[in-house]
RNA sequence: GCCCCCGUAGCUCAGGGGAUAGAGCACUGCCCUCCGGAGGCAGUGGCGCAGGUUCGAAUCCUGCCGGGGGCACCA
């Protein structure tokens, strides 16, 4: 798959054309770092932090800094530009198992850095930080490369080699897709995008309840709804019951005089396909398709319940008290027990639970990963107990990510919305209001630890204040400023016949910066399991290009002639269309030519 | 009572132990011989409180205060 990520459901057009690309430029020299390193005077973040890794191995090799070779240098953009193009605290770490003062291994450091090709300058400042500022040329070779690579920009090998089973939303069908759930679909949708970028292979996963007692009073409801009756009283009322009802109705006409056991059998089989077929439809419009609907009643009538129950039972974990039957949880950090058989003999959900879990360990999943909302929070230690119990790792098997709340805002008020009454919000609402894009962008740029106030008047807005449309923009202007090179027959030709050095301005490097970052921004977010921080850079890098757009002229003007320094810009500008397509494509948002 | 998440600018939110804590909106004042002004520049304004760890804390630890969500032989 040589795409960044999935397709969008309209695909839209690729990179602007760039003639004479060579695909191969793109490689970068393999072996000691300190030889290949820079071969065509690149230099990119990470090689950076390969290289002040091994000019510390090198000072340790030779005697003059006794401290062990750390396993990674951490090197970061600093926020004021005077402080370098980047900048490691590698010196102020090591300091203390070297044994002398930070500045003084510092010094050290920076002597043997400046020896490196494509490093202009190194400085010492402060407490002993290392600030690296590259040549002209290596920085603008970032530009180069970020065209060439095109989808591929971004594309890291973090999580080369992980299998990863991502499961969210899993919304029983028994309604539309709540707004939980659609922060979920925004949020995981991102995440497996993000992995999927970083090396992993993600399997997208929805995991239905139709084996429960919910189920029969979704039946129950429709029933009634289709005899004109109430919601009976732990029933489900929102108007799609009668919608349902009524397609079902439709559909199998004498299904009113079938006896009533048969008749909510029809209803609750019809019933769950219907809202069934409508969740997957939402869910498409919105961008998102699982690889995988998983159903809790093919575990059932699979005996895997049994079966695991066997398990954790030969693992000396199960107890019966009560007339039912329990797993012993406080063994590994629950706070109670919990029953896997009740006393009337029904297996609980927690049972299907632990049948579900090593289900997805047969499938050869090393990481389980389950995106729960808030008010699920309390499930989160019998699932760890669960997995040990199993006899799996928790912190490597397993991860639960909470997501908080989002509160929906109208006109600046909380918009009420009460199941009763039918004025929920749901996903296909949602997109209704804002569209898909506006949706999963606002839903996406909010870190899941953080309750949110999703505002419908600002993101369905056409104008800047919307940050989706504010980044979006920025693509169609690029867009649109390629398509008048093109108008203007400016030929970009090959890297090799860019002058790189020519991005010298200010605002070049500060973009050329912002472009070098994208890579450890997409593995940082995947990472962290964090999709909010790619949002946050595009929108960094948004308002870097305008800046650069507003003191850079790009095309020449009127009878002048297009220059060196044109050609250069028009890669840049390239470049960056390519970092926010990319970046979009990892929320699953468009990336549009024009607005 | 116990557990989880969150308190950062007037508002909505970023900030992986680092340098002068950022963005958008709002407010004030500027920039159109301008390739998309759906832009840009400048200004106003902030880490809930108290301790602790550290050379260094918005970030890690403890306690309090405030907001939200959980604590079923429900799903």
């Amino acid at each position: 798959m040589p795409d960044l990520c999935r397709p969008l459901v309209a695909t839209p057009a690729g990179p602007p054309r760039v003639t004479g690309c060579d695909p191969a430029h793109g490689a970068h020299g393999e072996g000691n770092p300190l030889v290949g390193l820079f071969y065509d005077h690149r230099v990119t973040p990470e090689q950076l932090s390969a290289l002040v890794r091994s000019v510390v191995a090198a000072a340790a090799e030779r005697g003059v800094l006794d401290v062990p070779v750390p396993d990674e240098v951490v090197v970061e953009r600093p926020r004021n530009p005077e402080h370098g193009d980047y900048a490691t605290t590698v010196a102020l770490k090591l300091a203390k198992a070297a044994g002398r003062p930070p500045r003084e291994v510092a010094e050290l450091l920076a002597a043997d850095l400046r020896e490196q090709p494509g490093i202009a300058r190194v400085d010492v400042a402060g407490p002993g930080f290392l600030n690296v500022t590259f040549t002209q040329g290596a920085l603008g070779q970032i530009a180069l490369d970020a065209v060439t690579a095109g989808e591929a920009y971004g594309r890291t090998d973090a999580h080369a080699s992980l299998k990863v089973n991502l499961e969210f939303v899993s919304a029983n069908p028994t309604g539309p897709v709540h707004i939980g759930g659609t922060r979920w679909a925004a949020v995981g949708d991102a995440l497996g995008r993000l992995l999927t970028a970083t090396g992993a292979e993600v399997s997208r996963e929805y995991y239905f309840n139709d084996a429960g007692s919910q189920i029969d009073r979704f039946a129950r409801s429709l029933v009634a709804a289709a005899h004109g009756e109430p919601a009976p009283e732990d029933g489900y009322a929102g108007s799609y019951i009668g919608d349902i009802a009524r397609s079902v109705v439709a559909a199998e006409p004498g299904i009113l005089e079938l006896p009533a056991d048969e008749q909510q059998e029809r209803f609750r089989v019809a019933g769950v396909e219907a809202m069934f077929t409508e969740i997957k439809g939402s869910l498409a419009e919105f961008g998102v398709v699982f690889d995988t609907y998983f159903s809790e009643a093919t575990l059932h009538a699979g005996g895997a319940l049994e079966r695991v129950i066997d398990t954790l039972r030969g693992r000396g974990h199960v107890y019966e008290a009560d007339g039912a039957t329990w797993l012993r949880t406080t063994d590994f950090g629950d706070d109670k027990d919990r029953p896997l058989v009740k006393s009337d003999g029904d297996y609980t959900y927690f049972a299907a639970d632990c049948a579900y879990y090593q289900d997805k360990r047969d499938r050869g999943f090393d990481k389980v990963v389950i995106m729960l909302g808030a008010d699920h929070a309390g499930y989160v230690g019998r699932y760890k107990a669960l997995v040990s119990a199993l006899g799996d790792d928790p912190a490597q098997h397993l991860e639960i990510l909470l997501g908080q709340l989002v509160n929906l805002v109208r006109d600046g008020q909380p918009l009420k919305m009460s199941k009763r009454a039918g004025t929920v919000i749901n996903l296909a609402d949602l997109v209704e209001a804002v569209g898909a894009d506006a949706a999963r962008y606002a839903l996406a740029r909010a870190s899941v630890d953080q309750q949110i106030d999703l505002d419908l008047d600002l993101w369905s807005r056409q104008t800047s204040d919307n940050p989706v449309f504010y980044v979006q923009y920025a693509h169609a202007r690029i867009s649109s400023l390629l398509r008048g090179a093109g108008d203007l027959g400016i030929a970009l030709g090959g890297p090799d016949a860019v002058d790189a050095t020519q991005l010298a301005h200010p605002r070049e490097t500060d973009l050329l910066r912002a472009v070098a970052e994208f890579p450890r921004v997409v593995t940082a977010a995947a990472e962290l399991r964090a999709p909010h921080r790619v949002a946050r850079y595009l929108e960094e890098l948004a308002g870097t290009y305008h800046r650069f757009y507003d003191s850079c002229r790009v095309l020449p003007r009127g009878d002048e002639e297009a220059t060196a320094t044109t050609v250069a810009r028009l890669w840049l500008c390239s470049a960056t269309a390519t970092v926010l397509r990319n970046g979009l494509t990892v929320l699953g948002v468009h990336a549009p030519e024009r607005m």
